[in-house]
DNA sequence: CAACTATTTTAGAAAATAATTGAATAGGTT
DNA sequence: AACCTATTCAATTATTTTCTAAAATAGTTG
């Protein structure tokens, strides 16, 4: 029923496939990919925020690169990694899809630290995109400083979690807002939103983060430069 | 900069999620799970397509059931498997298109087993779709018949590659030909739609195949039964 | 060019995974 | 109930992966 040439056919393609399920079989892999879905980072920095040593990010990034899911780029003594293109993204999505909906665990784990996402309203990539058009909505950037200055989407304030306080007098109540933060699994935004609901505004949390946004081409400024979709 | 709950969440989150990839970390594994896109199958028949022996087998699909991507059914003494749900199949989707993109290997390994599908027409699930509502169009699967008695899109006639040259009286050169088969990496309708078009027929292969059209919820007839969208 | 810095490589130990074989089991079938 | 059959389990071996610490490297900066 099966020829040679076609086992063998099939045998090197799956072989090639298994390269990137390999590369996605490592929770500390997975976690450099998410995070450099926000935007590119040196090998430092991805060490410290996923609390791993240097030389050990170092071998995950090689992986990660032999499978050519990241790429990078020399800045000073610095080398950055990013994510080689949209595909490696959507890829995560759909991963972060499936583990959402099969496994238990995922959604007790997510319950237990998100504690009270649910009661807060959110909003997709495509509907705010619709949203600030129209230009009744104040969207908040609520990441930090510096994230910010990196990327950010086009037309944000950049407003740090624990700047919010003193700056409600800015904020005016009559206009619609939105806080975005890192990514799904980042409590930045939901913590602001249920702060400015408790202060008598209408608030909403952009539901996937600066991620999706970036990737699904909505427009941002990268390094004070505006990247249009 | 980072709490230990949140270092505790997100280690355990990703733990979580490198379940699903370590299932897709294995070439065996990712064989079966195309292969079960297709429909479902008993793990001898897994064993058998997949070059493989049933005890192996048995333990790769025991991966695959412990991160929820496969589920099974029993069915007299046969134990069957099938995908868990949707989600499954769009991220092998998912999958291929980054292997598809920047793996240049799979782009040589699939184009000198592929020859000259560069050369046939192809068309989308959905463009099909829209044509079979017109009405124009005759769908061919050209899978065996035990698979087309198994399961067919809605409206197609089983046509066995090996029985196309005997059946040419029963074709209308005045209408539009699709032929469809397993999945992307299936042959099958590329041969008949290239023999097609030496007989002076306009015939097209339906792009991904059978899964893409079954998963996406066009109306496909299982074991007799017509499943609509 | 020398010094420095960020990153990669190497080597080695521990842990996890994969394939093989043969025995065990759970179900249906007779 | 005894028997069959398809599948799973268990034990073993070979291979691969992960991590650490130390050494090496490449590229930038002074």
């Amino acid at each position: 029923m099966q020829t040679d040439t076609e086992r063998n056919f099939k045998d090197k393609l799956y072989e090639q496939f298994a390269r990137i399920g390999k590369s996605l079989s490592n929770p500390h892999r997975l976690e450099i990919l998410e995070l450099l879905a926000e935007g590119e980072r040196c090998v430092e920095d991805i060490a410290e925020i996923t609390g791993t040593t240097i030389a050990n990010t170092s071998q995950h990034l090689g992986v990660l690169r032999a499978s050519r899911m990241v790429e990078i780029r020399r800045i000073g003594n610095n080398i950055n990694y990013r994510l080689a293109d949209e595909n490696v993204f959507y890829l995560l999505q759909s991963l972060r899809a499936l583990g959402e909906t099969r496994l238990a665990e995922i959604d007790r784990i997510t319950r237990d630290y998100l504690e009270d996402r649910a009661s807060l309203r959110a909003v997709t990539a495509s509907e705010l995109a619709d949203e600030l058009v129209n230009g009744n909505v104040i969207l908040l950037d609520v990441r930090t400083v510096e994230e910010f200055q990196e990327e950010h989407i086009q037309g944000a304030l950049s407003m740090p979690m624990e700047t919010i306080e003193n700056n409600l007098y800015n904020l005016p109540k009559s206009r619609e807002i939105v806080a975005y933060c890192r990514g799904p699994y980042c409590v930045l935004s939901d913590h602001v939103v249920a702060y400015l609901n408790t202060q008598g505004y209408s608030a909403r949390r952009l539901s996937d983060g600066y991620p999706e946004w970036k990737w699904r081409g909505f427009p941002v400024e990268i390094g004070g430069k505006r990247l249009d979709a």
